[in-house]
DNA sequence: CCATTTACATACATACGTGAATGTATGTAA
DNA sequence: TTACATACATTCACGTATGTATGTAAATGG
């Protein structure tokens, strides 16, 4: 039996939970399988609909990961903030790690990978790795982490944090079912300690 | 003409000379093209030999990369040597990054995340991923860096000192030609102040 | 309520990668 | 120099990915 809301689910409605059906299953292939293994026919069959269903919403797969890389991104760097502007910087340490340590993570590092390795099957992926780079750099134009833009010695350790993050990351991109690494807690604690200097002044 | 040097080659000479020939294309292809893209025919093509030398040598692709990896790690990491055991922390530090930011570094990024994405057909690789785990890890018995084994603060530093490093390579990595990140300098200058607190005890 | 668009499924043409089978040239020991 | 092993080249059979063309069901609007 057709439910009423099922009956009444209208075209639009249909086409964007189908397009976020199509992103979800595209983020958790690139999660698991890696960029080259995330073909259609692998994505499609994550949302249980056949390649006619991608070929009808996106020009391509690579038009579809590009949707669906700015879906992540979002969602992991824009819909929380690191409190207000007030923020400790021990506080950005603890908000950066609860972000690049979600599992979503390592689909972006398999797309910035991807995009170095293929070019032109990433071409269409390009404008939206780029759109979010400002992110991880200190500056004042930087919507999230202006503290850090005029401070010289705050912005290299804001780099340098960045950087160990990064390489966490890596390492649980890594490890088998992503699992996190055993001094992942170590690591962390030590940022902090050394953040905490940054605001004892 | 055949110069004597050609002509007293003998078959363990060509067999030497053509797995090397074959060991470089790998590593060159896993940099520029990445792990998936690394196919048998882009190798052979690189080594201007035809499939038939590769299988004839190696059992499969992945064997040659098995056998790749374990070469470009020897070459990393064991054929220099951070001076001696009284190493400073400080001197560690430029010894660890003049290594992590070599070129060939890539293809071991490749290869992890190759591992983790496709565990079937790097089945072959996996031994000697682990073989050299220990390189990364303070322990006393690692043969590279027992100096941090013992003392807890050191080595959470040194944990965080390599973390920042591959995240700096895997920057790299992503880089459209492999290029140095701008910030590499000011992150490994960082890291080197907070050695010199180590060393100055 | 019927014509038309939109959403999706199915079918097919094309391209590329692998591995094995087979053929040939070069080194080596008797 | 004959007899065989090793080193490589060529070819083919097969699987899988892409993109497109065509068919069908579900919404929409007059």
């Amino acid at each position: 039996m057709a439910t009423a809301a099922n009956r009444t689910r209208t075209q639009a409605d249909r086409s964007k939970e189908m397009r976020q059906k199509l992103i979800d299953a595209t983020i958790h292939s690139l999660i698991e399988k890696g960029y080259a293994r995330t073909t259609a026919v692998e994505v499609c069959a994550r949302a249980n609909v056949t390649r006619g269903a991608l070929f009808h919403h996106f020009d391509s797969l690579p038009a579809l990961i590009a949707v669906a890389l700015s879906d992540t991104y979002d969602k992991l760097l824009l819909s929380t903030h690191p409190a207000a502007g007030d923020t400790s910087v021990e506080q950005w340490i603890t908000w950066g790690w609860s972000r690049v340590s979600q599992r979503e993570f390592k689909a972006v590092i398999e797309i910035w990978l991807a995009s170095r390795n293929d070019p032109d099957s990433t071409a269409d992926i390009q404008p939206a790795i780029e759109r979010y780079k400002e992110i991880f750099t200190p500056s004042e134009d930087n919507r999230l982490f202006k503290r850090f833009g005029s401070d010289k010695k705050a912005g290299a350790f804001y780099r340098l944090a960045v950087e160990t993050m990064f390489g966490l990351a890596l390492g649980r991109a890594t490890n088998p079912a992503g699992a996190p690494l055993d001094h992942e807690e170590i690591v962390i604690d030590q940022l902090r300690t050394y953040a905490r200097e940054f605001d004892k002044k």
